[in-house]
DNA sequence: CACGAACTGTATGCAGGGTACACAGTTGTA
DNA sequence: TACAACTGTGTACCCTGCATACAGTTCGTG
């Protein structure tokens, strides 16, 4: 259960083990990097805790990567802090002494998915296929770990792997002329709406799972979504559904292969989008004609 | 927390309350409607329990509402059945006399929060203003109920209201000239990017106030996106990200007016590749020139 | 009218969640 | 060698959603 409710607890007496505080403590700048908020520190790698104790039997890379194993079998449901210790053979506690808490162990396993986009490159020619090529990516990421998309996601993202994407995507952009806000913003909207595309399939993928699942015993007939609709919705009342819901096939959702051309549709519109502001700014620049 | 695991409870030996059953007992086409799924039936309407029994003193309606306002006031995970209990005078089982599940309750909530979809008169003319004006309305909504971006959403949703909403859309797009299959995209990837936004912009109001209320206590300074930004990404790694967070200012994103203004640039864009949809298809309908 | 089925709300209990805290054991440094 | 720092463990607390058993109310029917 992604916590994050910010009313219930504010804010214990400070963090429970001491290494948390190694570095926040120093007050002001020290010449050193200043403390970041509780959680990025971990992110970026700057987090050390001193050496005198036992030598650790763990280390949050596995923790995170046990995590991630979990969340790709069951999904993030599954993922609680004894369940991922008992993967590990160590006790719930444990993980407390390198991880903070359960919310930034999913920040950390956010992160963790994003690998690879450090190394990746782009192949395709000019902006257009670059950009689709990336959305794709991404899409592709959120389908091998449909978890993702269940993620409380605070803010845009600034885990390393993140942001090494977003440069990536930024990088698609180089030659078209946009000023830089207008590159960003681009960028936002695409991986705004794969994310959200990412999420929907998923969720109906595990609904028609549970369905499916749920039919083998009950007596229930197998509702597919183009049924329930032809069923509930009524010609006068939604006129403009009932027509698309009786004709001949939408494509039931549950296929995967009808949503993968859903969303290139929607990539398409939005690549378009792009191209219009980039004529626009184009046209502005030289006003020649 | 959106239960939905589908694993770990492999379907209950059938329903706590008799009345759950009580249309779906007929075998198959008994002349009336068939059974809906599980919760889709008290979303249409379709379940009326026996008159036998001591007056109700609760009403799906004000549970509904109850939960609502909770949600308003504390997010989504103040809401449990303990609590909308609570605020309603009565114990938490009794909720599931009427409700089969929290589940079903978050169902509710949605297709309630969708209510004045049904009275929804679009002001503007041509389809442009129109569907950027049904956008709006939706990240409106969203704005509002803010937990509504935290909910599950099982595949499109089916409740009535919301279903009336999408009508509306459609409407939007009736002199387009599109195919129904391109008008239900366009939609869709309208409502998904809508969805996002407004999503992240409300997990980034409430990591801000998160930190906000942390800040009080902790001596950490209250760390801007864009400060943070600037911390993070070096020139070399981050070349583009580097420009942009040291430009003059990209808009901190916790002021909501900016966050605004980068959605409806969105939306511009995506109605730009619809604008763009439509001239190919006008030009193929009619290949004069 | 009386009886019993149908229905209401309640109370209790379970399995599981996150995590605060006290503790025993291990290690590097003084 | 002593001590501070650190490790992993065990226990405990409060919260969740929900199954189930129960007592009380109401209505349809005999």
């Amino acid at each position: 259960m992604p916590t994050r409710d910010g009313a219930r607890s504010p804010q214990p007496p400070r963090s429970p083990g001491p290494s948390f505080d190694a570095e926040a403590q120093s007050p002001a700048e020290t010449g050193a990097k200043p403390p970041l908020p509780p959680g990025l520190d971990l992110l970026w790698g700057r987090r050390e805790g001193g050496s005198r104790g036992p030598r650790r039997g763990l280390s949050v890379d596995e923790i995170v990567r046990a995590a991630v194993r979990i969340a790709d079998r069951d999904g993030l449901e599954g993922v609680s802090m004894a369940r991922v210790a008992e993967e590990l053979g160590f006790t719930t506690m444990s993980l407390y002494r390198y991880v903070a808490s359960k919310d930034e162990l999913l920040q950390l396993m956010w992160n963790a998915s994003a690998q690879g986009a450090a190394e990746l490159q782009l192949h395709g020619t000019g902006w257009r296929a670059q950009l689709r090529e990336w959305a794709v990516i991404q899409r592709d990421v959120l389908d091998r770990h449909p978890w993702l998309t269940q993620m409380p996601m605070a803010a845009p993202p600034l885990a390393p792997n993140s942001l090494r994407f977003v440069e990536i995507g930024l990088g698609a952009l180089d030659d078209t002329g946009l000023t830089d806000g207008d590159k960003i913003r681009i960028i936002g909207l695409l991986s705004s709406y794969t994310l959200s595309e990412g999420r929907m399939a998923h969720d109906a993928a595990s609904a028609a799972a549970q369905a499916a699942a749920a039919g083998t015993a009950a007596p229930a007939p197998p509702w597919s979504f183009e049924a329930l609709l032809r069923e509930l919705v009524t010609e006068q009342e939604y006129p403009r559904l009932h027509r698309l819901a009786w004709a001949e096939a939408i494509g039931d959702s549950p296929s995967g292969v009808e949503e993968r051309e859903e969303f290139l549709f929607g990539v398409e519109r939005i690549l378009d989008g792009t191209q219009a502001l980039i004529d626009k700014a184009t046209r502005k620049d030289s006003p020649s004609s």
